[in-house]
DNA sequence: GCAATATTTAGATACTTGTCTAAATATCTG
DNA sequence: CAGATATTTAGACAAGTATCTAAATATTGC
């Protein structure tokens, strides 16, 4: 996990959104844009930030390219975070 | 949680670092600053974020201020993160 | 109160980034 | 192939930010 790619990526309410449409499954491009006011460059240069922070994967299908949840990267940052705060029973310096 | 304020206050190296050295447990701005090549004024902006996303909890000590770990906010992140993903057992969608 | 130490604030600068418009690329359909 | 639709790329601009130096504030100890 590029870390520092996954947290600049997960800085930006708009990328963040995009995750959370995609948790109900796959959708193309288009349809993603279609809950944002904003043009499609400009989700375009979002869905490539994600995709940097390999956040999600593209496939295309005919004219469409469909874009899904990398759900790995979401579970190894949340576990990264997990591991940061002392407190855990086992990990983190208790005094 | 801020979530906007936490994700942009983690999205920066330097500060990732900060809480890092924090899981160690409280330390003063001095301390905190002797392990990075930067000037005071750098870290206390740095500081500042951190306590905006209340990451960070602050109490002066005589001359000195120290930092400590706020890790009920960490906590809430991961957790945030965890719903954010499907596969999870009772929660996102599977199909 | 004064000098020394610790930290923050103010102001400046260079770099990054989120957004836009316009143009390019890719696919489908007639 | 030509036109329509879907998406990305290129280039520009405004806003945000990480850093610095210099100065301000707070505390300690003489």
């Amino acid at each position: 996990m590029k870390q520092q790619a996954v947290f600049k990526a997960m800085a930006d309410p708009t990328r963040r959104a995009i995750l959370k449409r995609l948790q109900g499954g796959a959708l193309s491009a288009g349809e993603i844009g279609a809950a944002f006011d904003m043009t499609a460059a400009s989700l375009s240069h979002h869905f490539s930030v994600l995709k940097q922070a390999d956040l999600v994967r593209t496939e295309r299908q005919g004219q469409f390219i469909v874009y899904s949840l990398n759900s790995t990267v979401l579970e190894d940052l949340a576990r990264m975070l997990f591991d940061m705060f002392p407190g855990k029973p086992g990990a983190g310096p208790k005094a």
